[in-house]
DNA sequence: TGTACATCAGTGAACGCGCGTTCACTGATGTAC
DNA sequence: TGTACATCAGTGAACGCGCGTTCACTGATGTAC
């Protein structure tokens, strides 16, 4: 049958934004049959959208990382001007962003999964960051701007793996220790003196 | 065929052995018959010495643990009195450690999927995680023990994510910029001031 | 306006493949007599 | 000392299953005449 003339890159759209999510929650071991369900449809239609799953593994990534971009935009914006980074880091590692990984930093749900994907999709990692970081930059403390810019790495990183090792974790006062241990260290890291 | 006394055991440790190199390699996707072939022997047997391929994850996990303090310990016992912490973080998040994640922490190998694997080998991180954290407090900055170990709780979480995040990306200037940035900002918050 | 045909998103069977796990079997050695 | 039997680590075929991908097909709509 027929679809109407945007019926397609809608799908796709939804397919990339299901996929971004289960991605996320669940690894790159998610299977297209499972998310072509989820969308009501089968399997068989999902190469007339992408190439391979690698493909759409890759847009899925750089589509999380856009939400996630805007997610700190939005802290940014809504804090008091001077608190802007210590906004970013409660966002980040607070209780609500831990137990929603689907939601989430990409960096924190997948990182060492990634640096065993193609190189198509490590360069998505790349990409991300370089976007990323100019956007915290002008917040953060440091003499120059590349300075400014490897505390924005140090931070981003440093946040993800403690955010994973929360997650990581079965013990729900130890990951609790773990958000709380690595917000501290941030906050006087870059947001006291 | 019978074999000799301990022979068994033997096997069961080269097993391990081989396995915590293979997942932190590779994933926890590493497969039963892959590992056996790599110590010539045939997947069937396997049984015999384990109980399921989640524990065996859950044993070589813990066996990277212990590899992985054993390297911590010895990094701080060839430091200069006062350098010790100093000596940990340059370890952690140089070159070296960085291109073999075989041989490396199974944090930065592995964070994002343990959250997916079953309670018990996340219970393997619960444990791991407190048994390294006395070694480094005492070396690390902090007014209360309390403080001491949240600093190490931080310190080990952060520097895992920035070291799966160097490997995750696809440049490798990009890739040493993450970990100089990593390691700068660890070493200000607890090695300088 | 009506008819014939082209388009193409979506279907579902089928492909080859690798996975974790089971199991009847092997056969060198240890033990019982 | 010699013989019969038990043990059990390791073998490899087989199990059911899910995976990514392909492909002949469907059928409602758009287009050409």
């Amino acid at each position: 049958m027929r679809y109407p003339a945007e019926h397609k890159e809608e799908i796709r759209e939804r397919i990339v934004h299901v996929a971004s999510r289960r991605f996320r929650r669940s690894g790159s071991g998610v299977g297209i049959a499972a998310l072509m369900k989820a969308l009501k449809l089968t399997h068989g239609g999902f190469y007339r959208h992408f190439k391979s799953k690698d493909d759409l593994f890759a847009e899925a990534l750089g589509k999380a990382f856009e939400e996630s971009r805007a997610r700190m935009r939005k802290a940014i914006e809504g804090a008091a001007p001077g608190q802007e980074l210590r906004a970013v880091i409660d966002l980040y590692l607070g209780q609500e962003h831990c137990s929603d990984p689907a939601g989430g930093c990409p960096i924190a749900a997948l990182v060492s999964e990634v640096s065993r994907q193609p190189r198509a999709v490590r360069m998505v990692m790349d990409r991300a960051l370089l976007q990323s970081v100019p956007a915290l930059a002008r917040y953060m403390p440091g003499a120059t701007d590349a300075e400014r810019r490897g505390n924005v790495v140090a931070l981003m990183s440093g946040m993800a793996g403690s955010l994973a090792m929360a997650r990581a974790v079965s013990d729900e006062g130890l990951r609790r220790t773990i958000l709380r241990s690595a917000r501290k260290m941030f906050l006087e890291a870059f947001c006291s003196d």
